[in-house]
DNA sequence: ATTAATTTTTAGTCTTATCTAAATTTATGT
DNA sequence: ACATAAATTTAGATAAGACTAAAAATTAAT
């Protein structure tokens, strides 16, 4: 059995290893979890111990597939409580992350297969993010930065890269939630801003915004 | 900020000291704790510090009213949760104490609020614990302990003294849950053992039976 | 009132997870 | 190729929470 710092650690290189081929620099983990890289060391070389990293010195740690999986598995209770949160808890999007942070380390199988049933087995979570399977597994969708589409163009609002509560309120006060349609009226290539239409009103928004909105076509 | 250690360490005075007047012995302390008493001293002094337990050297600990509350608030959060297992998440009574035992522990006041309203304020837990309010109030009833009724005298079952799963399993056997109408046909009073009526048939329970189960006249 | 038994505390050690500072290895620039 | 910069690891320290063994205080028994 894991601890939580165990856990996180795992956690932090499964989001920085993205597709778990490339290995995690030493920094990197670091600053994910806002620790020194001399802490990191000693916990890679004791997780590496327990097979669940491949370490080379100097070289970062890369998941191994038994370390995938207890990732895979604190992602998906992570993102099981922010849905529980959200559609039973009347918590708002940008209020869940603090919370989902402690309960995905609750240890009982029973309880996340029954949350999951309870809440009818969700796909994604209330930021558009996928919540892996029993397995691990996650559905990949064709989403796409909102700064990838092009003049006239529709799309619809499926996900956020930045989960930032700062950005997620930005989003509510312009009503932009996911599922909101979205075209592209112009864009400006001085400074990559745009002009959208949402609701049938015009918005404008800057580069930084479009960068960190997913759409779908 | 609490530890989890910190907060463990309070419930187990909160249990141990009932009414909140008595002191707990350190022996008392580490049994409840499954640890041993050097240990028990050293948190005592730690708690103490922080003004939680008064501590006098080889007194033992009494919670201050501050440490109470937090104590209360770790309480009311387990049978909550229950709950929710239980009427939720289709857990049995004899499943939900571990997982509660962690779930205990997170931390959000509108996480605790919410499920509280979710729940629809409920005032017992499945083991018919009664559930401190916001303040730490809780609201006693005039539950009696089954060796006490007298023959002849019917009365429910509203609780159990013992809550550990091998009783609950038995109970479950017996088809006792907490609301059942039970009956004394007789009473033993050489082995103290009674003859039960429930669901119109008779049940022979020893002592130890009838020692741990609450009912209300 | 002593002595013996029990309870509690102290002293010292261990593990986990963190840190700082120094040493080492790898990467970069000329 | 060599010097310098950056990244990473090692060494040593610290704090929390646990343990064992020994000492001290309290309680019980004669
Ligand atoms: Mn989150
Ligand atoms: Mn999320
Ligand atoms: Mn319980
Ligand atoms: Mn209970």
């Amino acid at each position: 059995m894991l601890s939580l710092a165990e856990e996180n650690y795992l956690k932090a290189i499964y989001h920085l290893g993205k597709f778990g081929t490339i290995s995690v620099s030493t920094n990197a983990i670091a600053e994910q979890m806002q620790t020194k890289a001399s802490s990191v060391t000693d916990m890679i070389k004791k997780l590496a111990e327990k097979d669940l990293v491949i370490y080379k010195r100097y070289q970062g740690a890369k998941l191994t597939s038994a370390g995938n999986k207890i990732a895979a598995s604190v992602v998906r209770k992570h993102r099981l409580w922010e849905v529980f949160l959200v559609e039973h808890l009347s918590f708002s999007w940008d209020e869940v992350h603090e919370v989902a942070e402690q309960l995905e380390h609750i240890k009982s199988e029973k309880l996340i297969n029954q949350l999951d049933a309870f809440l009818e087995f969700p796909t994604h979570d209330p930021h558009g993010d996928p919540i892996p399977d029993k397995n691990g597994q996650i559905q990949k969708t064709d989403k796409v930065l909102l700064s990838q589409i092009d003049e006239a163009e529709s799309c619809m609002c499926v996900g956020v890269k930045d989960s930032s509560s700062e950005f997620l309120k930005y989003l509510d006060k312009h009503k932009i939630a996911l599922g909101t349609e979205l075209k592209v009226l112009s864009k400006e290539s001085f400074d990559e801003s745009m002009i959208l239409e949402v609701h049938q009103k015009p918005l404008s928004i800057s580069k930084v915004v479009s960068n960190n909105l997913f759409v779908k076509k």
